[in-house]
DNA sequence: CTTGAAGCTATAGTTGCTAGAGACATTAGG
DNA sequence: CCTAATGTCTCTAGCAACTATAGCTTCAAG
């Protein structure tokens, strides 16, 4: 059995966020030893860390709450984990699209400034009026990464 | 001059954005009608055109903060505006890097699956572990676009 | 003049954590 | 065995950048 810090430590998780993680019912409610701390078996362990690769591959906790819902059914069929992780990378591409689109419109503006007074500046220039983009990065939804 | 759903829909941006940006002080506080409505006038409209674009092109309201009072100093030379600018394709090009190692896993990760039970299905396999990725996709920054 | 849209304030919720306070538990050294 | 350091406990609040809700007041059209 690990204590939390073990465990966060094996997992490369902080221990804060474990506990997060507990009281939004994405962990079980941890065994408790006599003095009330957390520990935690192997398959806790195992538990965290697909949550944790999970994460560091983009799915939001909610995916991962039904992506560890679905492993718990070994014989069930897996199309709904694979709708979830075909969702994630179709969002992966949406964002990457999206980035590229900036990147380029950032590196012209970056790449036009001869450096200046701010009255001459193609950055302050290029944010006050878009007409001055090329493309359409217009801004539809976020989330991180 | 302006209602603030004239102006939302000028600038694009929604009414409560709108009165957010104010209250955190990223535009100053409107003129008010003798029904205490909020009025805006051509200049206002054109800050709140700034700061949209800015968040399209992925500022922070930290940065654009910082953008917006330099725009306020003509004179003075555009090297700290510069720098905002490139700090910010430094973000974009990095975030980018990490999308494209996350969208190649999870390419993998969807091809192999030969889409039977969950017990055999890739998707949740590798989830469950790291050493079946090919890439080394950490989780450093998150931020969104 | 009445009605419905638009505006007002204030508060709480969103996502995925992170940080702090103050109290108890455990462990290593002396 | 005692003490000090570290770890853990709960609870609360905070971060970004909004969005939503409730319960008002004001405005504009018919
Ligand atoms: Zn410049
Ligand atoms: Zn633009
Ligand atoms: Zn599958
Ligand atoms: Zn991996």
């Amino acid at each position: 059995m690990l204590t939390i810090g073990k465990l966060g430590e094996a997992a490369g998780v902080k221990v804060p966020t474990i506990r997060y993680y507990e009281q939004i019912g994405l962990l079980p409610e941890a065994e408790r030893s006599s003095g009330n701390q957390r520990l935690y078996s192997r398959k806790a362990l195992e538990r965290l860390a697909f949550i944790r690769h999970a994460r560091d591959l983009g799915f939001s906790l909610e995916a991962i709450r039904d992506l560890l819902s679905l492993s718990d059914k070994p014989d069930q069929s897996c199309a709904a984990a694979d709708a979830i992780a075909k969702a994630q990378l179709a969002e992966v591409e949406s964002r990457l699209a999206r980035l590229t689109a900036l990147k380029s419109e950032l590196e012209r503006m970056v790449v036009q400034c001869a450096g200046g007074k701010i009255a001459d500046c193609r950055v302050i220039e290029v944010l006050g009026d878009h007409s001055l983009c090329s493309a359409d990065h217009r801004h539809p939804e976020p989330e991180p990464n």
